[in-house]
RNA sequence: GGUGCUAUAGCCAAGUGGUAAGGCAAAGGUCUGCAACACCUCCACCCCCGGUUCAAAUCCGGGUAGCACCUCCA
């Protein structure tokens, strides 16, 4: 398997700290809002680099936490008239709601800020022992300056920073660069005792402290998207091998950028759709489609025109599932011929062509592309007088391949209401006497409620759109 | 100013030295009562200019255009 390390800017063979086992920590959403298209990409890409590790063997442990702690979670609350915990709360919610329409499976753990201070004011205290970290009035900050890799993630020198930095003013900090671990409490807002000061945890150090604790001072991968890498992960890793003097992470994945017309979608520039709002218009197993139709690290853009492409081509894929399990359902059990058995031996090409695929970087578009080729082959080959044997492999090697991309889980629908599968005989009779004006006017009707009518070979079929 | 990324058909998008995957759309054909599905066919001077090489979309140099990070952000 290789990934692209951000650390070292390349592609490189990934080795596991533990072999057979890989850990993974992703960076999930602050909880104050439904979440946009945005951040659904990290989520999707991450889920998919979990299945994969799976399909091939590994044992995999993912980790991915919610900032339930947070000054956006507190504004909104305050907005809203409730607590903070109960706009995490409400957003964890809908962020299941979303995540498992877009068919991300559960992390195997979601840690939360408000669920480890003790670890996250442990690690501070760590760090201000080492003097990484130093008190200011109750609050705590990092020294940039006591830390000499700073910047390697990022390729940036403390200097280059300094440089550019646009900062704030605060006379407490050394340094510009310097950030807080621990902020004292204001009027209203939610607090935990700690050594310094009744407060909260400044935002980086939650990462460090859930990533230390539920899968150990070094990991296998650390991922997020590409806006994180700087100052976010810089940050982590200076917060975490400040304080156990080891690497933090083996490899650093990130996601491109979901663009709008051209320009970054994001929070503040209020360019974002939301997943749910999206939700309102298609099917979110479409929105998943669409992001792994490209590269990870690629930027893409959004628009109702990519996603509707998108959704074509998903339609493509369910086809030929039905089209297998009609076979399936209607097909006798004799033998397979000797053309059939080779061409059944030959679909390996297309499992060891897609396992290429994905193992270079979590190439998804090139795997689609796989799957695609393996389409044609199915719809070209299999028919009613294929063997049930015969259908049964190719569904099976099928259904393996999407479930590693998570796609194509809808089950077919078999059943209708009896109205419509009356109209649907009525037209059958229609078109047998020839009397077209009538068949056509059934399917007009029936496409009008959704529900299109295509006149196979093997019998009238039907599909809900 | 510093640090990166991107540029491939009408649209999207793989491909990192051996002569352009895949999807969507369009066109022609087979199938169909007509459609739809499916299948077949068709669709690329790989941003520009130099260079290296028997061979470059792919490597090197120089341009041009666009994007991002350095500030909360996936």
């Amino acid at each position: 398997m290789k990934l692209y390390n951000t650390m070292h800017q390349r592609k490189e063979e990934f080795v596991p700290i533990q072999p057979g086992k890989v850990n993974i920590y992703a960076c999930g959403p602050t909880v104050y809002d439904f979440f946009h298209i945005g951040n659904a990409r990290p989520f999707i890409v991450f889920d998919v680099l979990r299945r994969f590790f799976e399909y091939i063997g590994y044992e995999v442990t993912f980790v991915q936490n919610f900032t339930d702690v947070d000054d956006k979670i507190i504004n909104r609350s305050h907005e809203e008239g409730r607590s903070p915990q109960e706009v995490a709360e409400t957003y964890i919610e809908e962020y299941f709601t979303d995540a498992d329409a877009l068919g991300i499976r559960r992390a195997d753990v979601h840690p939360r800020d408000s669920e480890n201070m003790p670890e996250i004011i442990e690690l501070i205290s760590i760090l201000v022992d080492k003097g990484h970290a130093y008190q200011v009035n109750g609050n705590v900050y990092y020294r940039v300056a006591s830390f000499e890799d700073y910047g390697k993630l990022s390729g940036q020198s403390i200097d280059d920073l300094n440089c550019g930095a646009r900062i704030d003013v605060n006379d407490e900090k050394e340094s510009p660069l310097d950030f807080a671990l621990w902020k004292r409490k204001k009027e209203g807002e939610p607090y935990w005792d700690s050594p310094w000061s009744p407060g909260r945890p400044g935002w980086h150090i939650e990462c460090s402290a859930m990533s230390r604790k539920y899968l150990g001072d070094t990991i296998d991968i650390h991922g997020g998207g590409k806006d994180l890498v700087f100052p976010h992960h810089e940050n982590e890793i200076a917060q975490s091998e400040g304080a156990c003097g080891c690497t933090f992470a083996n490899y650093w994945v990130h996601n491109g950028y979901i663009q709008i017309d051209g320009a970054k979608m994001s929070k503040s520039l209020g360019n974002f759709k939301t997943i749910r709002d999206i939700s309102k218009h298609y099917d979110l197993e479409v929105v998943r489609m669409f992001m792994l139709m490209a590269h990870y690290r690629s930027p893409i853009d959004f628009n109702d025109k990519l996603l509707t492409a998108a959704g074509s081509a998903l339609e493509r894929m369910y086809t030929v599932r039905d089209q297998m399990l009609f076979l399936l359902d209607n097909v006798d059990d004799h033998e397979p011929s000797e053309e059939e058995k080779i061409w059944v031996s030959e679909l390996a090409n297309y499992k060891e062509q897609f396992i290429a695929d994905l193992k270079d970087d979590l190439n998804t578009a090139d795997g689609i592309a796989t799957i695609f080729e393996l389409v044609r082959d199915i719809n070209s080959h299999l028919n009613e007088s294929s063997a049930k044997k015969t259908i049964e492999a190719a569904y099976s090697l099928f259904t393996e391949l999407t479930d590693v991309l998570g796609l194509v889980v809808k089950e077919r629908e078999t059943n209708l209401d009896d109205a419509i599968e009356a109209l649907i005989a009525e037209r059958q009779e229609a078109r047998k006497n020839k009397d077209f004006a009538r068949a056509d006017e059934i399917r007009d009707q029936l496409t009008a409620q959704g529900i299109v009518l295509e006149d196979t070979r093997e019998g009238v079929k039907w599909k809900r759109v």
